[in-house]
DNA sequence: ATGCCGGTGGGGAAAAGTGGGGAATTAGGG
DNA sequence: CCCTAATTCCCCACTTTTCCCCACCGGCAT
């Protein structure tokens, strides 16, 4: 299991490409072999998986009922947006312009390491996020350090 | 198993034929070696089966309970308008019309990759589809994304 | 100083997407 | 039964996109 850290500046070239950060590369697990799917963020920002991670997550939803419509629609809201992408040999992802779009990315992101999954965020955008969130810091800290 | 994602604008040319994109492509098993399998959908649309994914299929809707009536009638949905197509040296699918015109498409489409299987959607009827669902991306995300 | 690693940029070959001509096959009518 | 019309399918051609590979730059460690 994935345990991704940290937060990165990096660019995005006129091709799309983003390079992932060697230190969040070395948690990559191996049988992920270089294979990630991208796809949109419950939040405004893209959510990219390594194989192996992305593939539990499928594994959720592959027993959902095929005679019921409202869950062949949740399928297909979930997978319209995923991509399946591998690294290029400089350690790079493409990332199609829908997406970008959707995430408002221009030239430059943030990356977060965030446990399971890695995100891309629009600086900008980042920045207003933070700033607007109900839930500060200080008091998921509180729930977090006091139970032992 | 196949694990079909993304979306794709397509175009129909005069002969009804469809490109499948080279993405869902790489994702069909070896064994269906271009041979496919069309059909209605339960939606105004086309599902598009690899053959392997289409076997499984058949092989569930076997053990399925014949007492139920929606699924005896999901059994003629899905049969009595299945055929066979194969794809063409430039991986393209011919839709015969009476298809074409039941999921109302004309010159462009919306190819789907959802899971085990490919849809097909006229653009405009997608969208009205989609303005009258309930199930929101916001919702799927919630749901798949969540950490335990 | 120098070699290596990580990040950035770009050119060119290969693949993908689109369109259409013409042969082969099938169907129908005389 | 044969000829013709319509449809299918096989192949060729053109354009766009993707991606593979090479090159450079800067920092860090040897």
């Amino acid at each position: 299991m994935s345990s991704f850290k940290g937060r990165y500046n990096y660019s995005v070239d006129e091709k799309g490409r983003i390079a992932l950060p060697a230190k969040l590369r070395k948690n990559v697990a191996s049988s992920a072999k270089g294979n990630f799917v991208i796809t949109r963020g419950f939040e405004k920002c893209l959510y990219v998986y390594p194989q192996d991670e992305w593939n539990t997550l499928e594994q959720n939803v592959r027993n959902l009922s095929f005679l019921d419509a409202k869950q062949r629609n949740f399928n297909r809201t979930l997978f319209q947006w995923a991509a399946d992408s591998q690294l290029d040999s400089q350690s790079r992802i493409t990332v199609q312009q829908e997406l970008l779009d959707y995430a408002g990315i221009k030239n430059e992101v943030i990356v977060l390491g965030v446990l399971d999954r890695i995100e891309i965020w629009s600086p900008s955008v980042y920045d207003e996020f933070q700033k607007i969130q109900p839930v500060t810091y200080e008091t998921v800290a509180e729930q977090v350090f006091k139970q032992q």
